[in-house]
Parts: structure tokens; sequence; C-alpha cells
DNA sequence: ACAAAAGTGTTCTCGATACACCCATGC
DNA sequence: GCATGGGTGTATCGAGAACACTTTTGT
């Protein structure tokens, strides 16, 4: 076939998506399992080829939806990597975006060029197709570094949550035990976040205030 | 000619470099006139195609080379910009560099593709080719970000400068005065600096004493 | 009554800010 | 001696860290 023909040789050009999430207090990421060469029955991020006329973002999401399902995530760039050897069939440059998600909404589904999709817990990641460990090691610091100076953490939120549970997710995605005084003050402080007036109860205890984001959307810079 | 063919379509892949530095108190950038279609004869940022057996960072670093004469200098990835019609030709995916470098050292020379090399102050940039004003854009923005929570703007000092010499820098990159004695104590308790011994005068007035940074090459992130 | 998580305030420390004067030099 | 930038110290304020008990609920 080979239709297209330049005067010079072009690479290919892919995105990548590394989408954590939070399950059973770990920090999780979703992977497929790859059906065609190479790397062939290889864990991988999803992804895929960019269309001709999408945007780098559009194809993020839609391979992510293509190959899981999954919609409705934050989305960001993360990275371009485009060393000249990383995919053994040609010159592959993927730009890789992280995302994040409620794990509530999430119920991955095998799709086109997936024959198998699920969650990993970041420290029992498998054996990685091309440098998707690279991608993934640079993720997970992107998003603890930004847990500092952003709001990006609500992205791993559901609709409404209470502040016991957001503190488990600063706690798990930053590694250590969190004062619930100081979180709660700091957080309140933020003023981002508004009491919806319902309460929650797991447990044999007293029941907890459920908040919302004040205003949903933007990702905030603070500090 | 046409002798590169694919079966599906594929993007062109170039880099983009915005090189900042400090002249007359400054923020300045490095352009090119184009010389060739399209946008011929327009200011655009320096970079070009990226070759098959080169990664990204090697291309962004050897078209600076080619095409203004200059080396040596700080450079980080920044953004990776891929609108399918950002480049009239062709679909062209720029992975967007920033780099520092201290005026001291720089005298660009026009090379290959370039009719013309200049600074432009960033308050006096010419009409830009492509989407490259969105990249000083953005580029600037996350220089004046790092400078809050890192060191790059050691990138922009030569080899030894006094104290009030980075005050400047910082004050013009930041857009605001800043108060003498607070800047020292806080540069000098990131412990990052040592002296030289040597002084530098240059008016009618005490010599400054001339700093060096302690441990160069590294990029530190603080607080 | 007890277990289990929710909720709440005060003290301390340290870094950021505000602010004013003397020093070394050339003319 | 005066103009010019180099160099220094102290008081205040606010955010972050450390820290322990009461409340609500189900069993």
């Amino acid at each position: 076939m080979a239709k297209f023909c330049y005067d010079y040789p072009h690479p290919a050009l892919t995105t990548d998506i590394a989408l954590f999430t939070i399950r059973d207090e770990q920090l999780a990421i979703l992977l497929i399992r790859r059906g065609g060469e190479p790397f062939q029955g290889c864990w991988a991020l999803p992804g895929g080829f960019v269309d001709p006329d999408e945007c780098l973002e559009e194809c993020a999401l839609r391979e992510l939806e293509e190959e899981t399902g999954i919609t409705g995530v934050y989305l960001e760039q993360l990275y371009t990597f485009g060393k000249p050897d990383r995919d053994p069939r040609e010159r592959i440059i993927s730009v890789a975006y992280y995302a994040l998600a409620p794990c509530e909404v999430l119920t991955p589904v095998a799709g086109s060029d997936a024959a198998e999709v699920d969650w990993f817990n970041l420290d029992e990641l498998p054996a990685l197709a091309f440098d998707h460990q690279d991608i993934i090691q640079l993720a997970q610091q992107r998003l603890r570094a930004k847990l500092d100076y952003s709001t990006v953490a609500f992205g791993l939120m559901a609709e409404t949550f209470t502040l016991g549970e957001l503190q488990k997710v600063y706690e798990t995605i930053r590694g250590e035990a969190l004062d619930k005084r100081n979180f709660r003050k700091h957080i309140l402080t933020l003023d981002i976040l508004a009491e919806t007036g319902a309460t929650r109860r797991v447990g044999n205890h007293r029941p907890a205030k459920l908040y919302r984001v004040a205003h949903p959307g933007a990702v905030h810079y603070i500090r």
C-alpha cells in the first residue's frame, strides 16, 4: 500500500495516557494488555496513533475511550518522549498525558486494540512495553508535585466526598500520614469547598459531612 | 522525489526553541527572520525538523547552533504543540523547548536557514510566524513560575555575578521591585552560592562581591 | 460501655515582609 | 563632600507543624 509519501522521513505520532485513580487506598494506574506486536501480550499504557485531523488532546481522549470505555477524566499534557529507538518498528513520538479520575465511575472495558484492561497498584506494576515505565514514573512525580501547589487532587474525588476521604487521597499520593486538624484547616482555608448539607455514614461511628468543589472545572494554583 | 512512504499519514516533527536572556535589564528572546516560505520574511523562533536519528533535545540544540551559532544554553522541554492546522504546508508537530543563557556569551550569527537573527524585548515583539506567539507566552509563564520554586534564574547569569545583578534579573522577570535585604537573605540561605573572593567595580561606588553557583549544572527545587 | 472515625483550638516555630542606615569608591 | 550602589539587622506577621480531647454513632 504505502500511499502516504514524503520528501524526507516522518516519524509516527502517538499519545499515551497515564490514568490514575485511587483504589483501596492505593494509587493505581490503568493498563491494557497489548493485542498486537510489538510487545504482544505485554501490559502498556492506553494510547495510539494521532489521526490526521485531530489535535493531540482529542487523540488522548479518543484512545482512552476506544481502548477502555472511559470518558470524562481530567487530562493534562505531561511530556513528549522521542528517543529514536523507543519503538522497534519505526520512529514513533509519543506525547504523554496524565489523567485523573475517581474510581467510582470507572469500569474499564477492553476495547478495539486492547485484549484486556485492568488497574494496577503502582507498587505492583507488571513488565511494561516500550518506555512506559518511564512515562509512569514521570507522571507520578508530576502528580505528587502538583498536589502541593494546585488542586489537582479533586480530579480523583467523586462528586461529593468527606474530608476524611480527601485526606486519605493526599496521604496515599504523598506516602505519609497527615495531621487531621492541620489538613482540614488547610483545605478549608483554600475556600474552594462547599458543604452539601448531607452527611454519609460508613461504619459504626459518627457520620461525616459531605463536601463538593464549589466551582468545579478549574484546577487552581494555590499559594 | 518522495522517497519516504508509509501506510498511513505521518506528521512532520520539529523543535522550536524560546531562548531567553536579559539585555539592558529587559527580558529578551532570540528570533530569526525566516528565509523561506511559509511566513517568508517573518520573525520566528529558531527551530527545525528533527533528524531521523537524533532525539528531541539534540535536535533543539543542533537547530539553535545551526541557525544562530549559540551553544551551551540551559534547555528544558516546555510543551508540544500539535493543532492540525498550525502549519499551512502539512501537519507539523512542534516540541517546544525553552532555553536560558547569560547575554554576555551570546553573539548570534545568522546561519543556514535564517536570513537574520536578533534579540527582541518581550514587550516589543514583532508579528510572529505560526503559533510562535503562544509558545513564547507559555515559555514566559513557565519561567516566571519556576523562579519561585527553583534555581532556574542562574541559567541567565554569567559564570560570576554580583547579588545586585542577580536581583535585577529576578526583578526583570517578575516585573516588580524587590527589597534588597530580604532578597539577599533569601538567596544566601539557599546555600547554593559561593563567594569567589574577587570583587567587581562598575561605577563610582563601592565594588561588589562576586559570587558563583557552588555546585553548577543542576537546577534545584527549593521549598 | 466500648469501639471507631468525626470534629475541633492553641501554642510554637520559622520563613516572609517591612523598614533605614553606614560603607567604599570616583569624581 | 557628594553621588552612587554595596552591604547589613531587627521587629512583625502569618502560615505550617505539633499536639489531645470531645462528639456521634452502632453494637
